[in-house]
DNA sequence: ATTGTAAACGAAAATCATTTTCGTTTATAG
DNA sequence: CTATAAACGAAAATGATTTTCGTTTACAAT
């Protein structure tokens, strides 16, 4: 957890309980979590907790690199622990919510394509892919 | 956009002035719309029409396979016209707001990645690119 | 150990996009 | 022309997320 810690200290934001929590209840799991699920859980640990802290706590872990979201039709947030700086993208099982990242990307040739094509310059993209991760797919 | 009535009609859908309209609109731009500026456009043809009408043939459209939307972070809704078939992805204009279709798929690539390196089944995928246009990169 | 201060928090209310309900109107097939 | 399913508007409901603000806390400096 130290690595979480000193990426808080050099963005000014403090090691509190609440944040401390949080980061270990994403750690137990590699599912993904909304505000509300984070708050039940915090519930358990802590009497007074507001759902705004949640909200908060996420929004910054996720300015950090800390956390990364996914996208979902609903257009409800989730969050899952991911600080890998590495160009990179996620598996999401549509079951158990898992997520696992996937070590691929083809930008580079996106954006070629998209140059050669468009005559636009492509400077971001956004990868999700969704499927049944094996320990679901067997089962 | 006779294609778009035989899709309707298809569906069951009934011709109606407020469809016709959005359809309109949607075809005279390439950027991507909010259900509120759609209101706002529509407003100005008709004196009465409800929101709740804009956001129920959104959707109607998108399910019928008329419009596609887009992501952003604030996770608020965005359509625009789209009604290729053939598997593709999206190019939006940071600025002007302009889609454009790129014609790649690298699916196949992706799902034996997926399966090579988590084990797991890739059903679906969302890529979205963004960057400056042809014409807004240039001024 | 004490203190000053910025950051964090909780509670309550606000915001605001989206959806539902329901009674009325309309498109269109027969 | 009529029947009927679909569409619509108005109003209210929903529900996720954010803001405000007064209080508390972490922690660096003393």
């Amino acid at each position: 957890m130290n690595k979480y810690y000193e990426m808080l200290k050099q963005q000014n934001l403090k090691k509190t309980p609440k944040r401390v929590e949080i980061l270990r209840i994403m750690k137990q799991s590699t599912s993904y979590f909304s505000p509300l699920e984070i708050w039940d859980l915090l519930k358990e640990k802590f009497q007074k907790v507001g759902l705004p802290t949640v909200y908060r706590i996420l929004q910054q872990f996720q300015e950090i690199g800390i956390v990364s979201s996914i996208q979902k039709d609903n257009n409800q947030l989730y969050y899952f622990l991911c600080s890998i700086r590495q160009d990179h993208h996620h598996f999401i099982c549509r079951k158990c919510h898992k997520v696992s990242c996937v070590q691929y990307c083809d930008f580079d040739n996106i954006k070629q394509l998209v140059e050669d094509q468009l005559g636009s310059k492509a400077e971001t993209h956004f990868l999700q892919i969704e499927g049944l991760c094996k320990e679901c797919r067997e089962s």
